[in-house]
Order: C-alpha cells, then sequence, then structure tokens
DNA sequence: CGCAGGTTTGACCATTTGGTCAAGAGAACA
DNA sequence: TGTTCTCTTGACCAAATGGTCAAACCTGCG
C-alpha cells in the first residue's frame, strides 16, 4: 500500500526540508502580499525562492496549501499585539501601547499586513474561519475588557468595536497604502512613521481621555 | 488603408453602445473590485454583463483598457468628497462633514473603494500617475487649508497629511474590510454605519477642538 | 425593400498556469 | 562500498486565459 508517495509530513523533519520550507514561505509571502492569491503564480514564488517549481510542490501539495501554511504561521503573531493588552493595566497606556504596536507591527511586517488586506478585501474567501474563530473570540473578550474600563470610568465611553477598528485600519493604513503615503509624503525610508506615531498618539489620547 | 476595423472611438456614438459599455463597465466594477485586476478574468467579466467574449472586446480594445476606463471614469467621483471641503465654512464643522461624506460614500460605493484599495495595496501599478497627480496636488491644497486653521486656533494643531490619512483609513475600512466588520459585528444589513458614523465623530471631535 | 453600417459570436490560437511523473542526483548509514 | 531514503528536475499535460477573425446577424434609413 503506497499511501503518499514522497512528500514530507506536516512537520520539516530533516535540515534540508526546514531551510527549504523556510525559504519558500518568505519567497511565498512576497509575492503573495504583492499580488494576491490569484494573481500570485507558482512560477513566480519558485523563482523568488530559487528553486524549481516541481521542487516547491515536494514539500507543499498545492498553491493553496502554501497559502493557507502562510496564514496560519501568521495569524499567530498578528493578534499578539492585541493579546498583550492587559486588562489589569491602566487603561488609556495599555490601549496606547497597543496602538504603537500595531503600528509597529505595520513597519516591520508591511508584507504581512499586504498579505491579510489582499485577502479580506477580496472577501477573505479562504480564512473567513480563522476570523469568525480566533480573531472574533479575541476581539470580543478585548471589548469586555474595553467595557470594564468604560464602567470605572477611567476612560471616556466608546464604542468597543469601533475603538478596535479605528486602530486597526489607521495604523495598517501605513503597511497597507505604502503606495500612496510614499506618493503623498516621499519620504526617507520608514522617518514618516516618527509623526504617525505622534500623531496616533494624540488622536487616541483625546479620544479615550475622561 | 483599413485604420481601425470596427471598435467605436472613445466616445460612444450610438445608444447600443452608450448601453453596453454602461453594462460592462458595471459587471467589470464588480469583478475588478472583488478579485483584483490580475485575479478577475474577462470571462467573469463578459457573464456578468450578459456579453460574449468577444463583444466585449468589441468594446474596449484589452482588459487593462477596461480596467483603465473604470479608475478614469471613478477618481472624478471619489476625489469629490474632499474637493468639497471648503476653506471658509467652520473648520471643525468642514472636516466632520468630511469624515461623514467619506463614510458615506463607503457605504454607498464599497465596490469602488475596494477597487482602488486592491490597486494600492498591490503597489498601484495601474493609477500611480494619478495618486503622484490629481490626488497629490488635491492633498496639498487642502493640507494647506488646514494648516491656515490651526494657525488662526480654529482647530487644536495636527499634522493635516496624517490627519487626512486617519480620516481616510478609519472610513475607507468598512468598505474594504467589510467582510472582516460583518463577521465580528454580524450586523443586519448597513445597520453599524449608525454607530460608525457616531463613533467617528465623536473620534475627530475630540481630535480636533482646539 | 435594399443595403451600408454597426453589432454579435463560434471557432480558433498562443501563452500561461497549476499540477504530475518518472528518472536521476545526493545523503546517510550500515 | 552498497543500499535505501531524500531531494531535484526536465518533460509533459489539461485547463484557463487574453485575444483574433471571418462570417453572420441586426438595424436604421433612403
Amino acid at each position: 500500500m503506497g499511501i503518499e508517495r514522497h512528500m514530507p509530513g506536516r512537520q520539516p523533519r530533516t535540515r534540508i526540508q526546514k531551510k527549504n520550507t523556510e525559504t519558500i514561505l518568505e519567497a511565498a509571502l512576497d509575492v503573495f502580499s504583492q499580488h494576491g492569491f490569484r494573481g500570485a503564480t507558482l512560477d513566480q514564488i519558485a523563482k523568488a525562492a530559487g528553486l524549481s517549481k516541481p521542487n516547491l510542490l515536494y514539500y507543499f501539495p498545492s498553491k493553496v496549501a502554501i497559502h493557507r501554511a502562510l496564514i496560519d504561521g501568521l495569524m499567530q503573531t498578528w493578534l499578539d499585539p492585541l493579546r498583550k493588552m492587559r486588562a489589569d493595566g491602566d487603561p488609556i497606556e495599555e490601549l496606547l501601547a497597543y496602538v504603537l504596536r500595531k503600528l509597529d507591527m505595520a513597519r516591520e511586517y508591511p508584507r504581512e499586513s499586504r498579505l491579510f488586506a489582499n485577502e479580506i478585501v477580496q472577501g477573505a474567501p479562504n480564512i473567513m474561519d480563522k476570523i469568525e474563530g480566533e480573531l472574533k473570540d479575541l476581539v470580543e473578550e478585548k471589548a469586555k475588557v474595553i467595557e470594564a474600563w468604560i464602567a470605572t470610568g477611567k476612560i471616556a465611553p466608546v464604542n468597543p468595536y469601533h475603538l478596535l477598528f479605528s486602530i486597526w485600519s489607521t495604523t495598517q493604513h501605513y503597511a497597507d497604502f505604502d503606495a500612496q503615503v510614499r506618493a503623498i509624503l516621499h519620504p526617507e525610508g520608514d522617518s514618516h512613521f516618527t509623526d504617525a506615531a505622534e500623531y496616533l498618539e494624540t488622536l487616541f489620547r483625546r479620544m479615550l481621555t475622561p
């Protein structure tokens, strides 16, 4: 009984497997984040990874498998900044720290941000389960925390869901709409992130101060 | 000398041409906004328009021509809300009215918003000229207006560019990330836009009040 | 009606794309 | 050293895709 002929199992077993799966995911992040799922091709990814196309398909069974592996690996990292928001800290400082962490992620991991943006703009066909699962659960948990802070008068009353939406949108904007931001500001490197941090800190501090 | 064999000129001449070009652009808006340029296919657009593929190519010479025609027609509408911001009105009310107009557009024209979002997330390959032209000019003009308002003390001092970015991102979020917003709030129809309007009005009023 | 123009489409084409396969090249280990 | 398992790839395939073309079909108008 032949079962699966070759194709490594879910976890890389050898050094070469580990190195190559990493190389592939790195290249795939480049390509998927730039062109979206349908716009990306295996040839592009293979070329970016310096491997042959059949070799990609030795490590991953299909194009969508590569995409899924990427998203799975990233979702964890992506939700980290929100998870780190502690209910027992100072409310305003916790929220502002969250804003700045999110902005840092937009600067450090713009490809990851664009990967999600591409996916969600197109209706989230491949990650809706994760949005309705992990993300939604975390958001509801944190919305309760924010409501508790409001109840104690530590922050001004605001709709916690729309507060989170506005934090996401304003910070991710600098990654997702990078092309537009740069066309308008034509900054040197990432210099505009300093201004963005100052602006967003002011924006949300004024919003939240009771 | 045959010149162009058939293919209508830039402007529709007959009723049928007018009707069909409109049908095609409408269908193309559906498809491009959902899948991005590379992800959209002529077959999809043809099917959505109820026309045959060769018939599409009778009215438009190529896929990119359809896309370009769409973008050209939309850029005008897209910049309207910002154009309407009057330098001689009450600063805070002008800016808040702009925010609400932008939010209205996200509700009324989500496909248009996603069309631009798709394009810009992927590096704006087809519209960079317009961003660096019309959009940039308009933004610089309005940034000066905002700075003048700040100089007179009518609004709190803020970076006008980042203010505009935050208005764009927070409002367009409800169109571009609609799938995510709905997954988290699961609203009936557009009911969440009422909460969004209230939230954003509060957010920017607090930001701008001196 | 007749017919000159605009309109529509079936059949076709070259290229691209995701994916397969069998055979060969490398490692590893006894 | 030989053998077994891992890794790599050139050649190939079917489907999808953007686009062409000649022939047929309308339609308005004299």
